[in-house]
RNA sequence: GGGGUGGUAGUUCAGUUUUGGUUAGAACGCCUGCCUGUCACGCAGGAGGUCGCGGGUUCAAGUCCCGUCCAUCCCGCCA
């Protein structure tokens, strides 16, 4: 027998029980004479003593005893006295009087102290996982992660969902990400891809007459890294028949608000609140705004049509906007804090960041004070509030640039003015997305989202179809885009058309989405979704920088495995099964 | 693909500009010894360095210059 109990089992209940305990050493204070040891495993730490009066033989071998060691003890619990409690520990009342021991396998030391929460660099982290999960804080990143899941397939399970699994070698649809190639071997030159998403398989098992799916899904992007990106991640895929828009918000938010509650039960939940795509660019600038701050925009373009201020007159007559945002108390701010402020709006190709500096006790400061007159100076003043003591940002110029510059500028004060409490949860759908957009480069019509996106304007698409809406909704958390969802279309009339405006030819879309478009003539429902980023979501609630930490063996930031070594070559007789000859490495 | 920052002991870092100059330091970890109430135990001692790599300038380079590799953050990209 390994163990009686755990290491975080042991209380004063326990005094004079003998025990038997397994795990690692944790740490080891050797006196001389009384040896502590810290004994741990997933559940927590034991104090454990060696006292040569008790057995002389286990006391020796404790003095060779090393941390990360594996042993196994018997002893008897006994009190450690009221004077030597340790109230940072489940067992701290008591410690156990070790009479045996043995040593189950011994450690190198470690590259890294696993006791200690130090900043270790990550290479070395992700080379030596298994060490680093064993860390206090990764460990319970992943129990809390597996926690997520159970609440979401129990809630899920309980109102009637079933969980499918979809398959992971799938066809390419040569649209979006970058999609991951598996090369088949019984047809040469042909390649499976990995599902950037489940997507076309769950509106699939809509037709099938599921009506209510769900799954917890590996998704698969060849994509460069970011903090919250991996090539691989996990979602929570859900598509529901004959439901409608509001439903499906009202179910996922009833969902997120009760997990929050009952997991994290010490954050303060912010009222869910719901922006049009509109409201939200106007206000924030973005469409996953942090609704933890205000800081909100005000609209100026009105005001400087025919101003004799060239930079805002522009664009308010030329189809742009002007947008100002007013931070109380900001006539504090330094010259640095400007001029970084002015980076970030950069960064984002504002060609500078207009502002009004109102320090306390002396006069407005600004190099474009002697551009404006009295009258836009008091509407400025009456309409975002500016006054003594504060600094008023501007943002001037075509909508997309203006919103992003700003809401880059409104995104880093929420952290230089330290807005971003880690433990306030704010909410928000932001809803009614255009259904196109233009492309940068090409100046094409895309879809924002993808091609199967249910239009909430017909009548326009034609005529006007940068302005019609989708039903499209995205659940953000603290200014991150935690879920994305729409309806789906279910007409093949209506799907044939979207592909003609994409500019789709017929035999194109046949060939990429045939099987779909035949699918939806035997009778598909009426249809939509959602699907959540799992890997974020444990993330943001587990109050970590980036999801790797919420990822027990993540890729590192070039895709790589650091701890399995992958990816790696194969051998020749495998490339030749496969019909693949390597022409550069 | 573009830009910023960094690479010095097992680990985390200081030292690099203003000023190139003796034997490259600290903390933690590791090893040895002492220590019977610690819990980040304490005390004494010790080992441990290709200053990422290559080239250059110089009497002399961790420090200056050029190249290169790696890491990291941001932008592009991510329907």
């Amino acid at each position: 027998m390994y163990r009686t109990n755990t290491c975080n089992d042991l209380t004063s209940k326990n005094i004079g029980d003998q025990v038997i305990l397994s795990g690692w050493v944790h740490r080891r204070r050797d006196h001389g004479g009384l040896i502590f040891i810290d004994l741990r495993d997933r559940y927590g730490l034991t104090q454990i003593v060696f006292d040569p009066k008790i057995n002389k033989a286990a006391w020796e071998i404790a003095e060779t005893i090393r941390p990360e060691y594996v042993i196994k003890i018997t002893g008897n619990v006994r009190s450690r006295g009221k004077d030597a409690y340790n109230p940072n520990l489940h067992t701290g009342e008591i410690e156990i009087a070790v009479t045996e021991i043995s040593i189950l396998n011994k450690s190198k030391t470690p590259p890294f102290e696993i006791e200690k929460e130090k900043n270790v660099n990550e290479d070395l982290r992700l080379k030596y996982r298994y060490l680093d999960l064993r860390k206090e804080r990764m460990q319970n990143n992943i129990i809390m992660r597996h926690k997520i899941i159970k609440f979401i397939r129990d809630f899920l399970s309980e109102r009637d969902f079933i969980e499918i699994e979809t398959p992971i070698l799938i066809k390419g649809t040569p649209e979006g990400a970058r999609e991951f190639v598996v090369p088949s071997r019984h047809y040469n030159g042909k390649f499976y891809v990995l599902p950037q998403s489940p997507q076309q398989l769950k509106q699939l098992s809509m037709v099938a007459g599921f009506d209510k799916y769900f799954q917890i899904a590996r998704c698969f992007r060849d994509e460069d890294q970011r903090g919250d990106r991996q090539p691989e991640f996990t979602q929570m895929d859900m598509e529901l028949s004959f439901a409608t828009q509001e439903e499906i918000m009202e179910l996922n938010e009833t969902m997120l608000t009760t997990l929050i509650k009952k997991l994290y039960p010490h954050k303060t939940l912010q009222p869910v609140t719901r922006l049009t795509w509109q409201e939200s660019m106007d206000k924030y600038g973005v469409d996953n705004p942090d609704l933890r701050f205000g800081l909100e925009f005000t609209d100026l373009t009105p005001d400087f049509i025919g101003s004799e201020f060239k930079v805002f007159a522009n664009a308010a007559n030329n189809n742009g906007i002007i947008r100002a945002i007013n931070i109380e108390n900001g006539g504090s701010f330094t010259r640095k804090t400007i001029d970084d402020l002015t980076e970030t709006a950069k960064i984002y190709g504002a060609k500078g960041l207009a502002y009004l500096i109102w320090p306390k006790g002396q006069d407005i400061k600004s190099p474009l004070l002697k551009f404006l007159s009295e009258t836009e100076l008091a509407t400025i003043k009456n309409k975002t509030g500016f006054k003594e003591g504060d600094i008023v940002f501007f943002g001037a110029g075509e909508f997309r640039s203006v919103c992003e510059s700003l809401g880059a500028v409104r995104k880093k004060l929420g952290d230089l003015l330290n807005l971003k409490d880690k433990n306030t949860l704010a909410l928000c759908w932001v809803y009614d997305f255009p259904l196109y957009e233009r492309s940068k480069e090409t100046g094409e019509l895309t879809c924002s989202h993808h091609p199967f996106t249910s239009p909430k304007d017909l009548d326009i698409l034609d005529s006007d179809p940068e302005k019609a809406l989708g039903a499209q909704y995205d659940f953000v958390l603290n200014g991150n885009e935690l879920g994305g969802g729409t309806l789906r279309i279910h007409d093949p009339e209506i799907q044939s058309k979207i592909f003609k405006i994409l500019g789709i030819p017929e035999a194109e879309s046949k060939r990429r989405f045939g099987h779909i478009l035949e699918a939806f003539s035997y009778g598909a429902p009426p249809h939509g979704g959602i699907a959540w980023g799992i890997d974020r979501l444990c993330m943001l609630l587990q109050d970590e920088p980036n999801i790797r930490e919420v990822i027990a063996y993540p890729k590192d930031q070039k895709a790589k495995d650091l701890m399995l070594g992958a990816p790696d070559i194969v051998n020749d007789s495998e490339l030749n099964e496969l019909g693949i000859q390597i022409i550069s490495e």
